[in-house]
DNA sequence: AGTAATCCGATCTGCCCTATAGGAATAGCA
DNA sequence: TGCTATTCCTATAGGGCAGATCGGATTACT
């Protein structure tokens, strides 16, 4: 068995939330712009690593930037109408893909005719966990309802 | 935004599934042990590739082989009782990890303290997915009810 | 001017995904 | 015994990308 990547949240994913919601956090108290230094340092990321990061996030309209002295960064919207399936999207294009392509105008020969149908599944399963929960939640611990559900059933902290 | 690959079905993970499903269909027409040379031609996958992938699923327990003439590769046990879930973590390692560690025992600064249950909530909704359908259900078609709700919601094909 | 930021492009290292090659071991059959 | 089909094992290779860093250009506020 290699030790594959796929399917799993990369650094660079993990780091865009987690910079995304200092960013939240600022939302709430109404300081100004941050800067990715003051990110970095608080929650412990590569700075330069962290600057590229943002770059893809302002590139994709999820957060403002403002130069110069006191510049920084700040959500472009309220942090509850940003979802993580938003920053996913934004750092990693689609999710869930198969082979780098859809999962639908992928064609497969019998038996695996029915294949397209669960690949899609994943997708939607992704989708409702990510596209339902967003920044403002993440920040409360206010996550809905399925999510807690799925967080929180009997054996999901559970290795396997 | 990089072309990452992140939360994809890697051309391993598709291939083996693929090769299951062969496998499941020769289970059920009581055929002897296929060939990975059968599997590759029908599948059009590389066949040199699919021997490396025949091999982790054999060390995996999930197939078995047989050597010499007329050998080749069966299903360890019935196609009802192999999830694709095991395909995946035969092929993959563990489902859904954030940076290579396991969603729990990552540790994180508030505001992102609450990430890990998202995480978790991630991993658990794949695994809903991936470890109830088994490869007698996409062969024949007949995938878990929840599955195929969430293949059929109205915008599950759509891309976003 | 000075200072603190973002912004931009180039670069680097190493890993790992995908894939192939060549051959050794094994098993059935004529 | 040899022939053939097949798994099995090891090595290799290109290519790409993730992760990260550097240096400097640009912008903006004081």
């Amino acid at each position: 068995m290699g030790k594959n990547r796929p399917m799993d949240i990369s650094a660079r994913t993990d780091y865009a939330v987690r910079a995304m919601l200092s960013l939240a956090a600022a939302q709430v108290d109404r300081t100004g712009p941050v800067s990715a230094e003051a990110i970095a340092s608080r929650q412990a990321l590569p700075k330069k690593f962290l600057e590229a990061i943002l770059s893809d996030l302002r590139r994709s309209g999820l957060v403002t930037s403002t130069r110069g002295n006191a510049g920084g960064y700040a959500l472009a919207r309220p942090a509850a109408q940003i979802s993580l399936g938003d920053v996913f999207r934004a750092v990693d294009g689609p999710l869930a893909e198969v082979r780098g392509l859809r999962p639908h105008d992928m064609t497969y020969q019998p038996p695996a005719d029915h294949l397209p149908t669960v690949w899609v599944a994943v997708r939607a399963s992704l989708r409702r966990v990510l596209d339902e929960t967003t920044l403002a939640g993440v920040l409360a611990g206010e996550l809905p309802e399925h999510v807690v559900a799925l967080s929180s059933a009997p054996d999901a902290w559970r290795n396997r």
